[in-house]
This record gives structure tokens, sequence and C-alpha cells, in this order.
DNA sequence: ACTCTCCAGACAATCGTTTGTCTAGTGCAT
DNA sequence: ATGCACTAGACAAACGATTGTCTGGAGAGT
């Protein structure tokens, strides 16, 4: 019976004079349709819809779209327009990009999901990608070199008209615009969106210098993490400027590739069996921060009393730990929200794109930094 | 030399009257590929793979996706194959999609794309759906109505297969299978994923039971939030059976839409300002369990000397918070990836699928809570 | 009555695939 | 030579939209 009803609606509409029956027969289609808003088993398309108005899709399409310079009667637009609410229309996004050639897809490379740091800059993507109309897929490799191969190729076949990657190693050129936020190889056709590691090592070390910490351990991020080698590179020379000695037994190296403070805590118990003296450590960042604290706190070293840390990122939870962190901030939300602009403006032909967008840092005292005391001095 | 070949080959396969012209144009056009491969204008189509192979497209489509029962030699197939690597052929899943019906793409729809609770359960369901060659759009909403009504409809346009809601308020039905994660509102064709809220609340109370606790004081969650209405429900029915007292003047109400401990700080702040006794808080969650530490210390209280906090979720930071937190663990990767599998099946086509998948929670017993002390007593 | 001009909308091509059907040619047995 | 069965591949029709071009008819002007 069911299937029926639309071919008959579709007769009277062909018959062309008898545009008014169909007027009555749309009364039927009518409880069809409150069938279908319950279990639609197909949902309408141009077509369908066009048949039932007795015009044809294009027309439809004209006014649904509002193509200007077209001449259709108000009364039809309303007609249409009536329908298309009635049947709750929905265009098929996949057919007219196919057309269009447009999808209002991005892509986003991340190597985690469920991290403080790259989930604060997915935030400020997502916010601005939804924001102009655009949706996202996201794609998390782990780090792992085949997926951050292979996922920018799989998006772009699905569409994505440009990729944001997020700590991502990536490797060549690709067909479509990127913005790499925490990247810092120089490829063509990527824009960095990068903290200025210098400002941010001088905001760190100037701080515990003028705590008058003077032995300072220092913690290195892994190899894999874009920030890693650059973040280094500038501590490295701003303490040759401000004549703070970097000792080599005083330097450890994250290598794990966890996203827990689990992440900072055996290094720092590693470095504590050393026995050397430290009274400050400036971490690669809050997560590792915050594992590093327990394993001093294990230690029966207190923080800030007997050693002062310094955080990296400003994650949510830096502010409420117990100390809370001093720490330098990465505005994460905000790199995430220009990489998605900067991104946009290059798939809307913007053509003068910045090779690298340098964002400011900015040093958050709280409660886990304190001058040297005379306990540990 | 190289790139000449395939014209070459192409010369002998066309046999017609200007094949061998072709060829030797395919040759150049090999050479402009150099170029596309740095910076290509246009991905290869079908179309374009089969002029360059004097095919017409069905046929390397055929060879390519290996459709069984077509007669077509080796040597062909090879040849196809050949210039799809050549050319980095990569099929449209648009297109395909479009014809297919199929687009092996859900949406996930969530409040905050920033957030422990949420994102670990993102996590999961990422895992599952790559692992499945599935992609998903993210969509999050900040418990927006209208956004939540939209989404849907959006995804559904973009092609969504079906959509994982996690603790969004979904109202309807929706023409494609939907999981809900902390769904607690029976929907036709929406599949609820839960804790077992009941045994949560009975290791909650238990625990601080045990611990000697009498005086307890409750956290409730936000009205937006799913879980919150249940929660609460089951821990005054198990509170009602283990004869634990629930004082209304020792019962507090999360009210603001935050994801950061601040959201526990203030409503704790006021509990302290009545200046009635109680030895244990449970919290709501974990991220409102830090802030209520928080508050607990700024107001002179140690925690869990004078005041013993089960928090709820555990999340990463409950761990490493200090003092680390007594929780109820909810398997929110597990949940995740059980919203994502349990989709996935009736995408498929499974129809027997369960309106309700219920896991067990887990009290992990950590620093925050400690038995009643003297100072307390 | 004739042409001219619009109007309202149809028609058709297209985007890049997939897939059912059709056919020219070949080889083989009769 | 005829018929038959295959082979290798072409052809065409979708999928659901968009968009440039075309046309039948009504009305206006002369």
């Amino acid at each position: 019976m069911q299937p029926s009803q639309p071919g008959v609606i579709l007769k009277a509409a062909k018959g062309g004079p008898d545009a008014s029956r169909l007027g009555a027969k749309s009364g039927d289609s009518m409880v069809q349709n409150k069938k279908d808003q319950k279990r639609s088993d197909k949902p309408v398309s141009l077509k369908i819809l066009a048949d039932y108005l007795g015009l044809c899709p294009a027309t439809v399409s004209l006014v649904l779209n509002n193509v200007p310079g077209r001449s259709i009667p108000q009364e039809t637009r309303e007609r249409v327009r009536a329908a298309a609410r009635k049947f709750n229309y929905q265009p098929s996004l996949l057919a007219r990009s196919l057309r269009k050639q447009r999808t209002f897809t991005v892509g986003v490379l991340v190597p985690e999901l469920s991290d403080g740091y790259h989930t604060m800059v997915m935030s400020g993507i997502g916010d601005h990608l939804m924001q102009e109309g655009y949706f996202y897929f996201s794609a998390h490799h782990r780090h792992k070199p085949d997926l951050v191969e292979e996922y920018p190729r799989l998006l772009m076949g699905r569409g994505a008209e440009g990729i944001i990657a997020i700590d991502t190693a990536l490797e060549h050129e690709l067909a479509v615009p990127v913005v790499a936020v925490a990247g810092h190889k120089k490829i063509s056709g990527v824009t960095n969106v990068v903290l200025d590691h210098r400002h941010a090592a001088e905001l760190a070390l100037r701080h515990l210098h003028q705590l008058g910490h003077r032995h300072i351990a220092f913690m290195r991020g892994q190899p894999f993490s874009s920030d890693s080698d650059h973040r280094w590179r500038s501590i490295v020379a701003v303490a040759r400027e401000l004549n703070i000695e970097i000792r080599p037994e005083l330097t450890i190296q994250l290598e794990k590739d966890l996203t827990s403070p689990e992440l900072g805590y055996p290094v720092v118990q590693q470095l504590l069996q050393l026995k050397r003296r430290f009274t400050a450590l400036i971490s690669f960042n809050d997560i590792a921060a915050i594992g590093a604290i327990r394993a001093l706190r294990d230690a029966n070293l207190l923080v800030p009393d007997d050693v002062s840390v310094v955080g990296f990122d400003d994650i949510k939870a830096a502010a409420y730990h117990n100390p809370s962190l001093t720490t330098i901030r990465q505005p994460l939300h905000d790199m995430g929200q220009s990489a998605a602009r900067i991104l946009l403006q290059r798939i809307q032909g913007f053509k003068d794109y910045p090779k690298e967008c340098a964002v400011p840092p900015e040093l958050i005292i709280r409660e886990s930094t304190a001058p040297v005391s005379g306990r540990s001095r």
C-alpha cells in the first residue's frame, strides 16, 4: 500500500493541468509523512519533493537555495518551502559536496583524544570550525608513523578541504592547506602555529633566577613530541644569557608515550637517586610536573619549600593541584582557534598566509615555586 | 625514461587508430604528474585514470575493488593497479558514499571537547571506530537545546549512519541508530549505555560507612547532566537501606556549567559556612571533588583527616591529585568502546540490540578517605 | 494577426563512483 | 561455414544535488 502512494502523487503531478488536484492528494501524503517522522526509511530527496510538488528537482533546488536572478513566483516559492518543512527535507551534503567540490569539512590529526593539552587545542579548533559552519573529522594516531602517513590521505579521500595537525610529525607537503599546531618542521604549504619558546624560556628561567635558584634541574620532552627540541634549545640559549648553568646530571629526559602524570614520576625518582643538590625543576609540561611533585613528595621533599617546580601549558588541572602549579601558560584554546582561522582563510583562497604564527606565553605564578629557603640553601 | 613506459604499453593496449598519439601525450602528462605530486590541483579521478589507460572508468573500478565474477585478464589488472599507484589514486569516498549509500561515518555529540569525562569516553569511541574503518564527526553543544536539536540533523545530512550522544539530552527518535552514553530517557531507537548507579552508590556508601562515617554530605549533579538524577536516586535508596541519614542541610547542588574544579569550590564553601558537622563528602564527580578539597583546605580542614572525600569517574587526574582521590571508577573508555560497538552492530543491521547496557563501577580506594578520626569525631 | 518579450520552469550535463546489462570479437567444435 | 560459448570490456543508469541553457505559452505592443 504505502509504497504505491508516491506513485499516485507522481501521476497526478505529471498530468500538468490538474495541479489543483495535487493539493488534495498532498493531504494523504501528510498522513504518510506522520509515519515518516517517526520511522523514516529514506530521507526525502530533492526528487521526491519535486515529484510531490509537480515541479522538477532543479526548480526546487533554486528556491531552497535562494538562487538570485531566477524568476520564480512568490507563490511557488512558498509552496516549495512549505513542502520542504513538511517533509523535513534535509539536503544531502554528500551530493552537494560532490557537485560543488566543496565539503565544508576539515580533518584534525591529533596524537591522543583524552589528553589535557590536545583536547584544549581541539576545543579551540572545534569552536571556530563549528561557528563557521564547518564540520571536522578527528583522527588520532598515537605518534605511529604509518598512521601519520595514512590518515591525511584518508581524510582527503573523504573530502577534507584542509588539515590541522596537532603535535604531529608530518613528513611532507599535502594537496590541501595544512596548519600545524606545535609544528616546527618547515614544509611547503604548512603553516606552523607555535609558542614563542624563546620568550617562554625567559619567563621560566628569570622567575626562578629571581627567586634565588641556582641549582636547577631540567626535564626534556620526549623525542616524538614536536615542541621538545625547540623548547630545549630555547632554554639552553636563555640559560647561557642569564648565566644559569645546565648540568647534565641534573638534566632528565622523558621517554614514555603517556599522557598521565606517570610520565614524570620515574624520571624524577631516578634523578633523586643521584643525590645531587637542586632547588628547582623546570618540567616539560604540567602533566609531568604533577608526577614530578608526587615523586618529590614520596621522597619526603616538600614543594615548594625544598624544591620549586615550574610546569608548562597551564592545563586545567594546574590551578587546582595541590600545590597549585606555577607554570608557563600556552594559550592553547586560542592557538586552536587561530589554527582553525588560518586554515579556513587558506581554504577560502587567501594566498598571503603566514608561514608561522607565534603566540606569546604567560607566566602564571602559583604555589609550586618559592624563594630558595634556608632549608634547601 | 621510465615515465614514458606506460605510454608504450598504452599504445599496444589501446589498438585504436590514434592510440599511439595518446601514448605520447600520456608521457607528457606523467611529467605533469611529477608536478602534481608536489602541488596537485585536482586529485586524479577514475575517469582520468581510465583515459590514461585507454579503458573505461567502470573497468578500472572493477579492478581496483577486486569485484569477483568479472573476467579481466591479469595483465590488465596489473596495468591498472600500477597506474593507480603511480598517480597516487585515492577514490573519492564522497562519490562512493553517494552511490553505495554507505558512508562509514558516524556523528558524535558531546557537551564539551576539553573535559576529562567526555574525552575519556570519546577516546574509547574513537579507538573502536577507527579500528573498524569508520570516521566520525564530533559536534559539541554545551548543553544548548537548540544545538542538541540541530546537530543530529546536520550530521545526518552529512551522511552519518548513526549517532553516539554523550551526556546529551536527546528529545526524540532519529532516523538513524543512536547510542547514548549516560542517557537515561527511554527513546525508541536509542540504546543507553549507563553505569550501574545502584551498585555505585552501594560501593561509595558502604565504604564510608565501614570507615565509621555517619555524618555525610552529598553533592548532587547539575540538572542538565544526564546522570544527576539517577545517581541521586540510587544514593537515596541505598542510604535508606544502610540507615544512613541524608540531611537536607548537608546536601549541596551543583549548578554551574563548568568542567574545571571551580565547579565544586563555591558550593562546598557555602556548605562550610553553615558550620554543620560532617566527616565525609560524596562528590558528584572527580572534578568537583578536586574543587571541594581545595575549598576544605582553604578552610583549614585536612583531607582525609578532617573530612573524607569520595569522587566519581576516576579521571586521570584522580590518581595524581594530592591527596589522591578515592573514587567510584566508571570504565569510561570501555563505555565509549561499547557504545561504538553497539552502534556499528546496529548500523550493520543487527536487529536484536539491547535497549540498555549497564556497566559495573569499581571502588578505587586512595588517600582522600580515611576512618573517622578522633579529631573529627 | 503578427512579432517581441518575458515568465516559469523543464531539460540536461555534471560531480566521481558503482554495478547490471550488452556487445564485438575470438576460439572452438561441429 | 555455422553456431556457440567465452572474454574483455564498453555502455548506461543510477546516487542527490547544482547550474547553464532552452522552450512553451502568455501577454503586450503595433
